[in-house]
DNA sequence: TAGTTACACTAAAGCGGTTTAGATTGCAGT
DNA sequence: ACTGCAATCTAAACCGCTTTAGTGTAACTA
């Protein structure tokens, strides 16, 4: 059962000369003559070698992998759309570089660290990303004690640790309330992810700030679990209040949808007595009833820029900044201006 | 900038023994006093050392590693959201083991096989996993002839090829028909993945013999590429035949739900009017307006199931056969019966 | 007392690459 | 003919671990 692997030592004998040669001749090093080198990739191509990752590793060279942890509860899958693409973004990013991605979902915070510093120590990996900054992460220091070489995705207010790509959430937030302003919505509501994420509070914070410089003071921002059953019922809370939104943000496609549904079955029409206002999700967005207004960013892009920037870390090159392009509105047909009947 | 890597030199050197001693005791071979063996632990401990898997791969052992190639077109991420959970399965059963996973997403079968037997020939993955077998798929016997170990999930016509983790699909579907017929459907269409997936192939198969064994001779399949927008057309299409479907089987969950979208768009209700049943999706599937009834299949245990039978072959014990529980059908608000005003 | 045996431990040879420090050769310069 | 030097190529050490084949000692037999 054990096959005899080709090495650079049958290699070496084919083309009839020293193993370091061959080494020479794979790594381009100058000073050997072309007759040689022909002869050497000839006999590498005729027995098929192909280099051991391990041994190479071993010699010093790094092992073209790096590393991303995805932190999430265990069996309940949460609903976080944006993470899958940042994790897809890096793996596109990566694999055209023939660069390898070791990948691990955990389900707590010390498993993650545990898993990405023994990664670094036993050199599985030549740097790690982090796909979902968090305020007040300590990982970005943790890992840096370690010395383990890291990039991450997320919260641009990390910038001055680690190099972060990212992008304005808080002007695509602007851009949704001037949006909803400008159609006569003064009473919006918002429901945010209460999960450690960055995004949910930075998203906050924009809302709150944009309402006010548009003096619309009844916002509310009711902080949930990123589920649609979750959803579900905040938004039938938030209906039945005496003076009920007349918008809803929602952090994601399928919790607007199931928010949407709710609305539905209580009688109220979407868009003429409720505007609700998803993010991400183009693909689904599009094909609800009535189409979802979005914002859409491109995650996928802020997953390649982190692995840009690791990469050029790695080869001690300035990283640069890391803003990627900001996320844009795209209204549909889950938005129109207040309808009469809910003005008071 | 670098490092002194620990190793297990120093290790021994503190502990006041050979580098043999060391191995030994990490390895948990016998023939050692317990005296040393704790010396040994605790000077491991001491510094902190993590082993090498450059070096251990290179000494022969493993590298506790296997790897998952997914081929998808470039940039159309289309819905394939039961690969995304056998991949989750594949992660979830790997990691509690303390195994690596290996990942690539590609955009070509060329690139699929390229990538598997270059991280098998360099000694990156101990064997692979298959996520999306295919009818006639040559992977298996490419892989077979490179010695590459390998498990899949999915067409369970290969299992004498390779273990591969199945489930029923012609059981589920005949579920689903049995259910419609007893509703008094006997107009049923279904938008099939035309991809070269083996899953829409075995479902077609067994739609047709379901419909057969009930004597509805008015059913129709329609092979679709798998996007929202391609559903959307075709169910229009479908609506708008003199004899239209009552009831419409969608192969996932977003494809469901743009036809539903559809129908609603034009006056035709749903369930009353028309039947709509998706496959998975049950996050989304209870959130929808009308909820959607849908077949639901454990994708996550598939990927489980596969990878349990990679390692058990790896260890070379008897793999199995490796059939996974039959999904059900979960009727929900989508499914109704036939409404007087379609009958002819 | 010598011979065997069991036990605890170790020296050294790999694994398959990379790299350092030469070894060899041919040829121009004097 | 002898030196100097660039151009090619190679021997051997090394990376950190595993494993084979011992070595040395104490206890047990006869």
């Amino acid at each position: 059962m054990a096959i005899k692997r080709v090495t650079m030592a049958d290699v070496a004998a084919l083309a009839q000369v020293s193993k370091t040669t061959v080494s020479f001749v794979l790594n381009d090093r100058p000073g050997l003559s072309a007759a040689t080198r022909d002869r050497v990739l000839a006999a590498a191509e005729e027995l098929g070698w192909t280099p051991s990752a391990a041994a190479r590793t071993l010699s010093g060279k790094g092992t073209d992998t790096i590393g991303v942890v995805l932190n999430r509860p265990p069996r309940l899958t949460g609903i976080e759309p944006a993470l899958e693409d940042y994790f897809q973004g890096v793996e596109r990013e990566v694999s055209h570089r023939l660069i390898s991605l070791l990948t691990r979902v955990v389900s707590s915070h010390e498993e993650e660290l545990l898993t990405l510093r023994s990664w670094w120590y036993s050199r599985r990996v030549d740097g790690v990303i982090l796909v979902d900054l968090r305020a007040n992460d300590d990982r970005p220091s943790a890992l840096r004690n370690a010395h383990v070489p890291v990039a991450g995705v997320g919260d641009p207010k990390l910038r001055n640790q680690l190099p972060v790509a990212w992008h304005d959430d808080s002007a695509a937030i602007d851009q949704v309330v001037g949006y909803l302003h400008a159609l006569g919505h003064t009473r919006i509501a918002r429901l945010s992810d209460r999960s450690v994420l960055s995004y949910a509070k930075i998203r906050n914070d924009a809302f709150e700030k944009s309402c006010a410089d548009r003096r619309l003071s009844e916002q509310m921002v009711c902080p949930i679990e990123a589920t649609a059953a979750a959803a579900a019922q905040t938004t039938r809370e938030l209906l039945m209040l005496a003076k009920r939104p007349t918008a809803i943000l929602y952090d994601n496609a399928v919790t607007a949808m199931a928010g949407m549904a709710v609305a539905q079955e209580m009688g109220i029409q979407v868009p003429r007595e409720l505007s609700v206002v998803a993010w991400g999700g183009s693909q689904i967005c599009n094909y609800t009833h009535p189409t979802l207004s979005a914002v859409e960013g491109d995650d996928l892009g802020l997953g390649m820029q982190a692995v840009r920037m690791l990469l050029s870390k790695l080869k001690g090159e300035d990283v640069g900044d890391g803003q990627c392009a900001t996320p844009i509105f795209v209204p549909r047909g889950s938005t129109a201006p207040v309808a009469r009947v809910n003005s008071f």
